[in-house]
DNA sequence: ATACGGGATGTTAACGATACAAATCGGGGA
DNA sequence: TCCCCGATTTGTATCGTTAACATCCCGTAT
C-alpha cells in the first residue's frame, strides 16, 4: 500500500510551494481563488487528508476541548456534555470525553491523561479533586471551568448551582404540601459530592423545619431505578409510617414510584415522592414526579459559551464573569400533590 | 507565566541525555531502575506533562479510536460507546466521540473531521454511508468496524445483527400472544437505517402472518417517550381496533404505555404493548415491557475487543473473523403477557 | 588476557504541518 | 518612466518527541 500524501505531495502535484497548499487548507489566509480551487481539488482526488497531529504539534493548538464527568449512563451528565458538546464544536473544537466513575483517584488519572493531549479547556465536574489534581489543573495553563457545584475554592471558573440549597427548597416543597416525615434515598457519598450536597441540603431543611427524617443509603452511584425499588421495598417493609421520599435523582424516584404502585400504595396520597434532575422519565411517568430541573443542558451550553469565549479572546478574562450561577426550577407534579 | 518544562529540561536538571527521560515515561525500554526512579521524581516536581501531540507525530501513534453514532441521548448507543470505552480504555486507547444526529451528510464531515485525528480505528453505527464517507474509510488504512446493522457490503469488519429479524421475531410473538391487528410506531426512516429495518422486518412478517397492520411515523430520531406518548394517542383517538402496538424503542413503547395508562385502557388485556433495546425502564415499568435485547453493552465491547486484537497484532487480520453477529434475545413481560 | 554479549545510555535525523520573514508580481500615482 | 504598495507566494526553521543506530561499560566464557 502507498503511503498516504501529504502536503508536500499536493504542493507537488499543483506546482505551488508547501506552504500555499498549507494556507489553502485554512479559512482565513491569503490565496488566490483559483489556487486554492486547483489546490482542494487536486487534494480531494489524491484523497489527501489533513494530518492534524503535525499541526497541533507545531502551532501548539489541538482543538481539543477535555471533559470529566462521573458517569455517562443513568445519569444528567450526558445532557450536559451534549449542550457543551454543541456549542464547542462550532468553534471547531473537538471534545474529548473522560468517565471519573464518580472517584477522585481516578478522577487525578483521567486529568493527567487529558492533559497529556495538551486541551485547551477542561471542564471537570465538581469541584473535590486530589491535591495533585489540583496542581495539575491550575499548571496546566487552560482555562478550568468546574460544573454542577459551587465549589468553596475553585480552580477556575465555575458553571453550577448550590445542591444543598436544592434540596432543601425540596424540603420545603414536601413539608408545604402536608408531610412531616421524611426519608431520603441516595448513594454513598463518597466520592459524590453532589449527592452528597443533596443529602446535606435534606438534613439541614428537615431540622430547621422541625420535621422528622430517615437517611437510606444504597450504594455507589450512580443511583438508578434499580435502587430506588430496592429502597423504597426496605422502607414499606420496615413498616413505619411515612409521608414523603426525596430522591437524589429521578431515576431512584421513579423506581420508588413503581415499588408503591405495584404495592398498592398510592402515591401522593398516602405517599408523596420526589426526585431530582428532570429527567425525561419525571414528566412521563404516571402520576408526573415532582422534580428539581437543575438545567442540565443549559450547564453544559454556559460552560461551552463561557469556554469558547476565554480561547477567543485568548486570556482576556476580563470580559467573563468566573462564578455562572444557574439556579434549578422546582418542577411540581403528580407525584407529591394530588391533581 | 513561564514556559511548562519539556523532556529536555527534565533530561537537563537529572543529568541524563533526552533519549533516556523518553525511555523512563515508557513502560517496556531499558532503563536503569535508578536512573528511572529519579527522572521521574525530578518530573513530576518540576510539573512535567508528557506532550502527546509530539508523541503522536513522531510514533505516527495516536492512541485514539474514532467512534461515530448517531445521537447519545435516548437511545441504546450509550451504552454501546460505554462496552467500548472500557474494553480500549484498558489498553490505553482514548475514544474520539462524534454525532452524526442520524444524517449520513453530517456522518460524511465528522467522519472526515476525525480521520484528521489520524485515529487508529473507527467504529461506526450502521451500514449505509455517502460514497465520499465510504471512500474516506477505504483509503484511511485503519480498521473499520461497523455496528448495530449487517450491512450488504461492508466497509471492514461487523459487530451486529439483522434488526428486520428481530423485529418480525417480535411480531411473531405478538401473534403467538393472540394479537391480529397490528401498530407500529417509529420515527423518519431518512438517516434511520435501523428504525427502517425494524419497520421493514414488522412488515414482512405481518404480511407473512396475514396480520392487519398500520404504520404510524412520528417524526425524525430518536424516537423518545414523548413521541410514544403522542402516537398512542392518535391511535386510540382514531379509534380504530387494535391489538398490539410494537414501537421502534422501549422509550416509545412506555410513553405509549403511559398513555393508556391515562385513558384507562388496560395493558396488556385490550392492548398488548412492545419495545426495542432493552432500556432500564423496560425492566422497572408496571407493567414491564415486552422487549427485544439488542445487547447493546456487548456489541461494544465485542467491537472494542475486536479492534484491540487488531491494533495489537498490526493487521494480521487473520485471527479475527470479519463478522460478529450478536443475536438479540426477545424479553417477554407483562406489557404483552398476562401475569 | 581477549573476545563477546547484552543492558544502559547517547547522537542524529526525522514525523508533517505552521510561524515568521522575505521575495515576487502587477498596477497606480508621482 | 520609476517607485511603492498590497496581494500573493515562497523558503527556512521549528514544534517536542521517538526510531534507528552507535557507543559504552561490565561481567563471563574461552
Amino acid at each position: 500500500m502507498p503511503k498516504p500524501p501529504k502536503m508536500a505531495d499536493i504542493a507537488k502535484a499543483v506546482g505551488v510551494s508547501l506552504m500555499t497548499v498549507s494556507r489553502a487548507f485554512r479559512q482565513d489566509t491569503s490565496v488566490g481563488e483559483e489556487t486554492r480551487k486547483k489546490i482542494l481539488m487536486i487534494a480531494e482526488e489524491m484523497g489527501y487528508v489533513f494530518d492534524s497531529t503535525a499541526s497541533n504539534l507545531r502551532s501548539q493548538r489541538t482543538g481539543f476541548v477535555a471533559v470529566t464527568i462521573p458517569s455517562l449512563n443513568n445519569s444528567n451528565f450526558a445532557d450536559t456534555v451534549r449542550g457543551l458538546n454543541e456549542v464547542v464544536q462550532v468553534a471547531g473544537l473537538q471534545v474529548l470525553l473522560g468517565y471519573t466513575n464518580y472517584d477522585v483517584d481516578e478522577e487525578e488519572r483521567l486529568i493527567e491523561q487529558l492533559l497529556r493531549r495538551r486541551p485547551e479547556a477542561m471542564v471537570v465536574t465538581g469541584g473535590r479533586h486530589t491535591d495533585r489534581a489540583r496542581r495539575l489543573l491550575e499548571g496546566a495553563g487552560i482555562p478550568v471551568i468546574e460544573t454542577w457545584d459551587i465549589p468553596q475554592s475553585p480552580v477556575g471558573y465555575t458553571v453550577g448551582f448550590s445542591n444543598a440549597d436544592a434540596m432543601g427548597r425540596m424540603v420545603e416543597h414536601l413539608q408545604s404540601a402536608g408531610a412531616r416525615r421524611l426519608v431520603f434515598i441516595g448513594g454513598d457519598d463518597e466520592g459524590d459530592t453532589r449527592g452528597a450536597d443533596r443529602r446535606k441540603g435534606f438534613v439541614a431543611a428537615a431540622e430547621r423545619l422541625g420535621l422528622d427524617y430517615q437517611l437510606i443509603s444504597v450504594g455507589p452511584p450512580p443511583v438508578a431505578i434499580r435502587e430506588g425499588t430496592r429502597a423504597m421495598a426496605g422502607v414499606l417493609d420496615a413498616g413505619k409510617q411515612i409521608d414523603a421520599v426525596a430522591c437524589v435523582s429521578d431515576l431512584a424516584a421513579f423506581g420508588a414510584l413503581t415499588e408503591c404502585q405495584r404495592r398498592g400504595v398510592s402515591v401522593p396520597d398516602e405517599l408523596m415522592i420526589a426526585g431530582f434532575g428532570a429527567y425525561d422519565i419525571a414528566e412521563a411517568s404516571l402520576p408526573g414526579l415532582t422534580t428539581m430541573d437543575a438545567h442540565s443542558l443549559t450547564i453544559g451550553c454556559k460552560a461551552g459559551e463561557l469556554l469558547v469565549a476565554l480561547l477567543r479572546d485568548g486570556g482576556d478574562t476580563a470580559t467573563a464573569q468566573t462564578m455562572a450561577h444557574i439556579e434549578p426550577a422546582l418542577r411540581i407534579s403528580g407525584s407529591t400533590v394530588s391533581r
